[in-house]
DNA sequence: TAAAAATACTCCATAGGTATTTTAT
DNA sequence: ATAAAATACCTATGGAGTATTTTTA
């Protein structure tokens, strides 16, 4: 039977015109080579060299067949090489999707650290709230979410990322516009902007029991579904909110930032996948999340 | 080292799901096809089938290689199934002039007989007379050429094909147009056609020589170059022609063919090719060209 | 005559076989 | 309990090595 072991040493011999300097190039002595490729002759039924002539020449059909089998040979190594890539995660495509308040640091750290490692990836990114993400999972248009903790689920798996602290976002013109920082008991009377459980079910309940622990109901005057309307309604002089510290670096006119007095209470953010995905590439993706600080 | 072996024993277990009927299938027994997988994923350093699970399952690196290594495989088969057939001479092109005279019961008959045994061959035809074939023999652009016998030469070598006798074409109104036969010596006070020595020596040799031998000089009163300017000639009633007995394929109105006397003159068809031509097809060509009965 | 390919033989690595155990339904 | 894969062990084919003998330029 032929093998790509024939078609090298083939390669070797027709390269070098030669067959010692061929099975130098080998690593194996020259009468060996000499009866491989006699024994490839024979499996084909055909001359491929010339006998009887110095320096070796091909046959007709050996030129066609080394022409071919150089072909043949590079494809074989590159499908080697490319099946372990693939297996190692170094090659393929991710798709990621992520809540905006990630978009800040965490999604730009993650992704430097992993393109240094695994450059032969080619990811997509994708915007997209907790919900949205845990539907796209379980559809299999994403490989993995990054967004908020959710409630257990018998198809996804998560990952602890980080905890932020809050921040209470307040409009400029405040009484508090001063203050270096607030406790939490002070929300009480406050009005409050809270979001759409649809949208930000997480973070939405995380307001509100965050508060109850303090000792009180909050007073929410206004719901919104996105963190940018959120910040438009204090602007406005709506109400104040309490967000992710992360908001912080988006500076917006109106908009004050007043940290809560420690201990401030967390909030995480997760690394979302199916349990079924054995995609290495995710799992490097994992590792990277793992391994970095954010 | 991976070779085209393990490649095959995958497809075969990726294939049945089952290591033992893979086995069967393969020809081999069950233990060492699970120990030729095990080598191929250690050389690999990767896993390609899931273990602990039954039937049978790829992991996600083992259905790329399956998909990859089937494609390589069939490759890999056609590749060999190619440069065989190359050498056989039953796959590749051949390019082959001939002469006019040729196109009534030689070259189709050649070519039903070649087209059959090896219907993989493209074959390019040109019409061509027996000088200029010489010339294209030795500029590499054709194969091989199907015409009159030349001389000597160092580059050409030729293979003889048939002898066909002579026939005397003669205007329908000649005195002779009841007779069944004519001798050679009846030409020597006739007006004769003839042919250019630069388009068609041989038979123009043929015809001068022959008469000469039957004992007279010919009366050329037109030279031509081509076979059917010669027949219009005829018609005309400038003379009559001395023609090789294919030309009575064509009736032609005003011309009538008379067979010599046997023994009739006869002149050959013979291939020409190159004498370095190591092409397996010329070979398949030429063993065709010899079996024949034309 | 000198360099290179082909033989002759020896060795051993490994593909493949048989018998058996382990494991997953 | 049963069928299938893994393991253990053996055999033998044939790939590769050394020594030597043809070749041909």
């Amino acid at each position: 039977m032929v093998e790509i072991r024939h078609l090298r040493y083939f390669i070797a011999v027709a390269q070098e015109s030669n067959f010692s300097r061929a099975a130098e190039k080998l690593h194996i002595s020259q009468p060996p080579l000499s009866q491989q490729i006699q024994k490839l002759e024979e499996d084909l039924g055909l001359m491929l060299i010339e006998r009887g002539t110095r320096p070796v020449m091909l046959t007709e059909a050996g030129k066609f067949f080394y022409q071919q089998a150089l072909g043949l040979v590079d494809q074989f190594d590159q499908f080697i090489d490319k099946t372990q890539k693939m297996a190692r995660g170094e090659e393929g495509a991710l798709t990621i999707a992520f809540v905006s308040s990630s978009t800040y640091e965490l999604m730009p750290g993650i992704l430097r650290n992993f393109r240094k490692l695994y450059p032969g990836v080619s990811l997509n990114l994708i915007e997209m709230n907790t919900p949205q993400q845990l539907e796209s999972l379980k559809n299999k248009q994403i490989n993995v979410g990054i967004g908020r903790p959710f409630p257990e689920n018998p198809e996804i798996e998560s990952h602890w990322i980080l905890d932020e602290s809050v921040v209470v976002a307040i409009p400029s013109e405040h009484v508090w516009t001063n203050k270096t920082s607030v406790s939490l008991t002070d929300l009480k009377d406050e009005d409050m902007i809270n979001f759409y459980w649809s949208h930000e079910p997480s973070f939405g309940n995380f307001v509100m029991t965050t508060c109850r622990k303090a000792g009180f109901e909050p007073h929410v005057v206004q719901r919104t579904g996105e963190l940018q309307t959120a910040l438009g309604l204090v602007a406005a002089g709506i109400g104040v909110a309490l967000l992710p510290e992360s908001v912080e670096h988006t500076s917006r006119e109106g908009v004050k930032y007043i940290p809560l007095k420690t201990p401030s209470p967390t909030i995480s953010m997760v690394a979302a996948y199916r349990k079924d995905d054995s995609s290495p590439i995710l799992k490097r993706f994992l590792d990277v999340v793992r391994s970095g600080k954010y």
